[in-house]
DNA sequence: CTGTTAGCGCCTTCAC
DNA sequence: GTGAAGGCGCTAACAG
């Protein structure tokens, strides 16, 4: 920038204020076009780092995940990034693959970068321990001066972008209730994820609701992969063959379970047995049958994370909620 | 740190060192413990940006990409994370959302951010004015002191992971042929995406070869999405009633072309028409019927990328080759 | 409006 | 092995 000033026959302050310009200042006509001449001419590119040194702030936000290539997170990531676009920012993106402990090196790497901000996009974790390490790194960001916003719960003083997990297991239990179905299980991911746990207490008042009461033997957990749903809804189905519909926890293991039902078991999807899925992945629609499945806003959410990030503290805790809805495909029938 | 120096009683040169002690300097036992204690105690976070500013490089990798939600970006994506944080390096993502000017934007944003090195993992395009302004940008960046991989061809002084998309297209073309079919059409994506041309290429050679060239009438075009491949499948089998097995240029688009195929056309796959795709995504054999396919090793691409990031730059052009490999599953039958 | 002058937090010669 | 000092590129008061 020294070089750029001195080409322009300005002071370095002056160049500055033309090429980065943040706030009140403003610079005559001459002398900005001057700068912005001799910028172009030496090609000049500003320098991020010095910039956040300077100004004790950056224009990266964090954004943590479990696995990108999981469609769920993708679509989070999307609508992330496209909101992050809008306002500028740039996206540091970490992800997990599920190891917990992940997180929390994240989260210090992004303080170390000074980001700006980060979004915890994964879900929390029932894990006490894990949970209060957590807090206090997140604590620590933000006595730093950096925003936290998480996507699904993760503790009531925190900036939140609240999924209607709950909601929205009680929607497919209902809805499976309203085709005919009354021998319902379901097929549930680690119970150590909230998010999870959510979905599933959604499930089980309902039915309660309905009286009938979900058996705890009508429910089982596997990975929340498409292995872990193949093989738990293999092992469900095998176990309690007399079930007629399932709720699978997420699509990504409904995929699995759809497979397993075909190959493992042979059971016809929906004739023999319903499913119902949860998150409505880009690719829901395309598999066979087409999976009905709870709807969640996926790119809203990562958009309405950047937007809470962007507002100012505020004294009280920031929520949105996103509504789920269920939107039923070929793998439900009525009985 | 100056802090934590204080702390331990040592200077700021000595907490410097152990903290993150890069380089031959070495401190004593006991001192090193007492900067560690105290960083502890304090718990002192450095700061990047600072560290950045002074070594005049940093630790953060750019990967530009067109769409996190896009499994196929996701994979590579995915692949480049875990080799990214096996060495300890950051990943700034930047989505184009396939708006060609982004592409450079985003490249300029990570030169801003003194990225060490970036990833290009979009197929580049046949557009020469994008294509030269890229190459400048490309240029800067590695006279600034950073790297660049491509994934895919762009240039060919370029580090570059190559993918088999030509050698994918004739595989393909030729498993079509063995099964017996000789109507064969191409529902490819935007002509200007060099990867949809050698993946085009590829089929029309391996055609020409067999002695069956693919007529221009056999081949339409539409956009790298769900909708583009529904669309035009449905298109070419409308106007080319009598083809019997599609190539389809990439596994998003061939679930669209499922989906057309059967909902808007009710042509029945594999027995009235095959279809290949292209990539294998994870949900390829999740589809209805489960797609035949040629698979690239996505995730291997994305760890090569950052493989290739950390060689020394060298004299001449890196590349890595990676093969591809024809998969037939359900969506394809013999005739 | 424009220029001067201190730092921002850290690294790195260079002496000791 | 350890400390002192200058500088990385930029911003932000503070004077003119």
């Amino acid at each position: 920038m020294q070089q750029v000033a001195h080409h322009a026959g300005v002071s370095l302050a002056t160049a500055s204020r033309v090429l980065h310009g943040s706030g009140s200042r403003t610079v005559g006509e001459e002398l900005r076009r001057r700068v912005e001449a001799a910028a172009q001419e030496l090609r000049y590119v500003s320098n991020a780092p010095a910039q956040a040194l300077a100004r004790a702030t950056s224009s990266v936000v964090g954004l943590i995940v479990h696995d990108v290539a999981d469609p769920y997170f993708g679509a989070i990531a999307a609508g992330a990034m496209r909101a992050a676009r809008e306002q500028r920012l740039m996206v540091m993106i970490a992800a997990t693959f599920r190891e917990p402990g992940l997180e929390l090196e994240y989260l210090r790497g992004l303080r170390a970068q000074r980001a700006r901000a980060v979004i915890l996009a994964g879900s929390g974790t029932a894990d006490a321990a894990a949970t209060a390490e957590l807090a206090e790194e997140i604590a620590g960001f933000e006595a730093d001066g950096g925003r936290v916003v998480c996507i699904g719960e993760r503790g009531p003083d925190l900036d939140t972008v609240a999924m209607a997990n709950r909601a929205g297991g009680g929607l497919a239990v209902r809805g499976l209730w309203e085709l005919g179905h009354r021998r319902i299980g379901v097929v549930s991911g680690p119970s150590e994820l909230l998010t999870v746990r959510h979905r599933l207490d959604g499930a089980r008042r309902a039915l309660r609701a309905l009286g009938a009461p979900l058996p705890l033997r009508a429910v089982v957990e596997g990975d929340f992969t498409r292995a872990g749903g193949r093989a738990a809804a293999v092992r469900l189905m095998t176990e309690q063959p007399d079930l007629g519909a399932l709720l699978v926890l997420n699509d990504v293991m409904a995929a699995g379970a759809l497979a397993g039902l075909r190959d493992d078991l042979g059971l016809a999807v929906p004739t023999r047995v319903s499913v119902v899925g949860f998150d409505d992945v880009p690719f829901a629609a395309d598999l066979s049958p087409a999976l009905s499945t709870v709807r969640l806003p996926l790119e809203q959410a990562g958009e309405a994370a950047v937007g809470l990030l962007l507002e100012p503290p505020g004294d009280a805790p920031r929520r949105v909620e996103l509504a789920a809805e269920l939107v039923l495909r070929d793998s439900t029938a009525a009985v």
